[in-house]
DNA sequence: AACTTGCTAAACAATT
DNA sequence: TAATTGTTTAGCAAGT
């Protein structure tokens, strides 16, 4: 110890340069590599969408058409218009005899003389509704047939051998993909047409006044149609591709819609570029120097970070790079999911948050449609899955100081307790204190984690553990620790050195790892008794430590029987292997009854039939190393978590109930 | 203030 | 020989 020369502090060597190319060998494969700039396809991408003025005149004289004709026939049955709110002019008497005729008969030309161009817009725009509800319900079967069959090739697959399964499964998931992307990228365009406020259900035409069957290639001319009807501008400069970010008009997450900005745009890197919330309905260039990819002079393209001087020459990048090809589009996908991801997540969280309070009878700080990052829990205590999944929690970079999206005014600064994990070094001990499952924790957000480039709120040695456990023999090599890593956590595909450095570290660090040989040389075990015995530091008396626990979490409003009442009712909760995403919870809990240590025989004794959560107990690896095996008759007694992992059994609330002061409530 | 925990960096040995 | 793996020491930050 205390050697002077280590004196020597550390300075930052830029040694993890190395380790990324290694990194992104193994990780890559390097069989996309070549690939990329195959067909660089810039111009054939646009082309598409190319429409010559005379095609797109007449694209919108046959648009006009239809609307008139439904026009007709919605006169011709007695049905009011509400899209046109106001027809002061008692709209044009169309006189009977032409609505009666067949509006087939009818040629554009007539139908412009009949209806004035403010009644032909407003007739457009209900056509426009109308076709939209089509193509949703059209995507939405299509959606249904997709999940179908993927649902019976999994199941038919399932004794198969997995190649051929996992393509066709790829397959259809493109499918499906491909499928949502048109959608949305086709509610933008109808949206960008002013129709954002038109929800499906409003167009007040009868379904079966149009025609019915709309056959696939019907739709895709349609779509064709209607993108080119967008301003040129428009389709040109998103090359599109503007996936990203209208996805928080994805059906699948229609509920979005009330939601308040999330402002997608600084998803990719997490630079966070959001100044303001914005709207994502207008377009993205809004400012004229500035590029919703472009920032801090680099390309914000997720995974490219170019360095670009200045905003022609990140054009001229982006333009070059990221062009419409299969690789770009992957990208966007993935993109896409994360944000899918993101807001499904917040959307449970709010959900969750507001059920809580209510359960608790707190008054949620403002009634919000949907919650912002909520404030009862200041960053430091929080226990992380309602933090970390909190995305405002978009993988935001160490400037923190870019205020957190939200505005919100009252309540403590949140301050993004989102970016308390994503900063550099974090201490993440808070939450692993509170031993969010970190199985559950991920297993919710495995796709955020896996995409966004975030830190996981984890400790190494928790991500080790959950690395070994999480296979099948309980056992991996250093490199498929490492291969874990960086297959589950964008965040660890960067860095590598440093990380794995750390994970080796971890490794010969702690006990609960285990080394043994093996026959292909040597895997790495976790010993869950070492690994629960170094969590419960020195606790002390359980009441006052839940009571921290709650009042660390933000409840600290709460008296200590309603605090009580809390820490009881989860435990319902708890035991259903349904509330997986009650993380922070059962990590009280869990803490709870960490130090009741006394009860924890019984644990033992049934822990084996732990939840699907918590592979479990591993006593049978005990080659331990030349550590004597003096954790068996160690004072004390081998941790309640013995056997079980964090996931609750049964006996644990009991050992709370007789820990807690559970006197008054009732 | 002392202690603990976790992270990072780094040196070094052993193994592949 | 180089790379990987494993061990150890050290300093720092944050929490207890």
């Amino acid at each position: 110890m205390m050697v002077e020369s280590a004196s020597e502090t550390i300075r930052s060597t830029p040694s993890s340069q190395n380790g990324v190319s290694s990194l992104a060998n193994q990780t890559d494969g390097g069989g996309g590599g070549g690939g990329g700039g195959g067909r660089e396809g810039g111009a054939s991408g646009e082309t598409n969408g190319e429409m010559s003025p005379v095609e797109l005149l007449h694209f919108q004289q046959q648009q006009a058409l239809q609307v008139a004709r439904q026009f007709l026939l919605q006169q011709a049955t007695g049905l009011t218009s509400p899209s046109s709110n106001e027809n002061k002019q008692p709209a044009v008497q169309v006189p009977v005899s032409v609505a009666m005729m067949s509006p087939q008969m009818i040629t554009p030309q007539q139908m412009q003389q009949i209806l004035s161009p403010p009644q032909l817009q407003a007739l457009l725009q209900q056509q426009q509704a109308i076709m939209l509800q089509q193509l949703q319900e059209y995507y939405k079967k299509q959606q249904e047939q997709l999940h179908l069959q993927l649902l019976t090739q999994q199941q038919a697959g399932k004794q198969q051998p997995k190649e051929p399964l996992g393509n066709k499964q790829l397959a259809f998931q493109q499918q499906l993909l491909q499928m949502q992307q048109l959608q949305q990228q086709h509610l933008l365009n109808l949206q960008r047409q002013g129709l954002v406020g038109l929800q499906p259900g409003q167009g007040t035409v009868p379904l079966q006044t149009l025609p019915q069957a709309v056959c696939p290639s019907d739709l895709q001319q349609l779509w064709k149609e209607v993108t080119a009807t967008q301003p040129v501008e428009d389709s040109i400069k998103q090359e599109g591709l503007d996936l990203t970010t209208n996805t928080s008009n994805s059906t699948s997450f229609s509920a979005a819609k009330v939601s308040p900005p999330i402002s997608h745009h600084s998803l990719p890197n997490g630079q966070s570029t959001m100044h303001t919330p914005r709207r994502d309905s207008s377009s993205h260039e809004e400012i004229p120097g500035s590029h919703p990819l472009y920032g801090h002079g680099e390309c914000k393209w997720p995974g490219c970070e170019t360095l670009c001087e200045d905003l022609g020459q990140f054009v001229k990048h982006l333009n070059t790079e990221h062009a419409l090809d299969d690789r770009s589009t992957a990208q966007c996908r993935v993109q896409m999911q994360v944000v899918q991801q993101l807001e499904i997540q917040l959307a449970k969280e709010s959900e969750r948050l507001q059920a809580m309070m209510a359960h608790l009878h707190m008054r949620p700080s403002e009634p919000k449609p949907f919650s912002q990052p909520l404030n009862l829990v200041s960053s430091a205590t929080l226990s992380k899955s309602t933090s970390d999944t909190f995305p405002d929690g978009l993988p935001h970079p160490p400037t923190s100081a870019t205020a957190p999206i939200t505005p919100l005014r009252q309540g403590p600064s949140v301050i993004s307790s989102s970016t308390l994990h994503n900063m550099g070094p974090i201490r993440r001990r808070n939450s692993e204190k509170f031993c969010t499952p970190i199985s559950s924790e991920l297993a919710q957000n495995h796709e955020f984690y896996k995409n966004a480039d975030v830190r996981p709120p984890f400790t190494y040695a928790s991500l080790i553990r959950q690395a070994i456990l999480e296979t099948p023999d309980r056992q991996l090599t250093l490199n498929e620790i490492y291969n874990w890593f960086t297959r589950m956590f964008a965040y660890f595909r960067r860095n590598t050195a440093t990380w794995k450095n750390a994970v080796r570290h971890n490794l010969s660090l702690h006990k609960c790892f285990v080394r043994v040989e093996n026959v292909k040389g040597a895997v790495w075990t976790v010993d869950e008794n070492e690994y629960q015995k170094r969590r419960p530091p020195k606790m002390t008396g359980s009441p006052t430590l839940v009571k921290n626990m709650i009042s660390g979490l933000g409840y600290g409003a709460l008296n200590a029987s309603y605090q009580a009442a809390l820490a009881e009712s989860n435990f319902p909760l708890l035991n259903s292997p349904t509330m997986i995403n009650t993380s922070s919870t059962s990590g009280m809990l869990h803490v709870g009854h960490d130090d009741v240590s006394s009860t924890v025989e019984q644990v033992n004794s049934n822990g084996s039939n732990s939840p699907r959560l918590s592979p479990q107990q591993y006593s049978h690896q005990v080659h331990v190393k030349e550590e004597p095996a003096e954790a068996e008759d160690d004072s004390r007694p081998v941790s309640l978590m013995a056997s079980t992992n964090q996931n609750v059994t049964i006996p644990d609330d009991r050992d709370l109930e007789e820990e807690l002061p559970v006197e008054d409530l009732s």
